[in-house]
DNA sequence: TTGACGCGTAAGAAAAGTCTTACCTATACT
DNA sequence: AGTATAGGTAAGACTTTTCTTACGCGTCAA
C-alpha cells in the first residue's frame, strides 16, 4: 500500500483493487497508517485520497537507524584497544 | 530488547531479567529475532549470547528510508512545473 | 429526488501472536 | 556420578489482529 502511494496519491477503491482483500479491509488499514501519521487524507467529492507522509517514514527510519552506530562505537573501541596494545 | 543488545551483547537471563515476562518468552522473542537475522547468537559454554546485526537494521532502514524520495521526486516535479509556467 | 457510487464503521468469525507452565538437553561444578 | 545452571521447545490459554458482511451517510448525476 505504501508502494502505492508512493507513486501518486490513491483512492480507497483504486488501492482495494490492488489487492484481494475487500475495501473496508483496506480502509481499517488506512486508518491505521492514518493514526500513525504515516498518511494524510485528502477528500475531493465523495472521493478520499491517501497520501505519504514522508515526515513520519523519516521518523521510522530515524528510529531504525539509530541501531547501526553500534558498529561504528564497537569499531573505535577496538581501535582503541589495538592502539593501546602497540604502545604497551 | 534492541536497545539491551545495543549496549552489549547479552545472555538470555540478562535480558529476560529487564523483563516482566518469563525466560521462555524472551527466547521466543529472540527466535523472531534471530530467525528474522536482525541478531545473532554466540555459544559460550551454556550460555547463548545475542547480538546485533546493524547490517540487518541498515535493510530495514533503507526499506523505509526509501519512501522519502516521495517528497524530492514531488519538490522537482513542481519546481519543473513553475519553471515552465514563468516562460509561458 | 431517486438511484448509484465512494467510503467509513460495527459486529463477529477466523487467524495470528504472545504469554505461561512443564519438560528436556547440554554444559559446568564438586 | 550427581546436582545446579542456561536455555530451547511443546502445549495450551488468552489476547490481539485482521478479515468479512451488513449497514449507514454523504456526494454526484439524471
Amino acid at each position: 500500500m505504501l508502494d502505492l502511494l508512493l507513486e501518486a496519491d490513491r483512492s480507497v477503491n483504486t488501492i482495494a483493487g490492488h489487492f484481494q482483500m475487500s475495501r473496508p479491509a483496506v480502509s481499517q488499514h488506512l486508518r491505521i497508517l492514518l493514526d500513525a501519521g504515516l498518511v494524510s487524507e485528502q477528500r475531493h467529492g465523495r472521493e478520499r485520497r491517501y497520501r505519504l507522509v514522508p515526515a513520519r517514514l523519516r521518523s521510522v527510519r530515524d528510529w531504525v537507524a539509530h541501531y547501526e552506530q553500534f558498529w561504528d562505537d564497537r569499531f573505535q573501541r577496538l581501535q582503541k584497544h589495538l592502539a593501546k596494545g602497540n604502545k604497551e
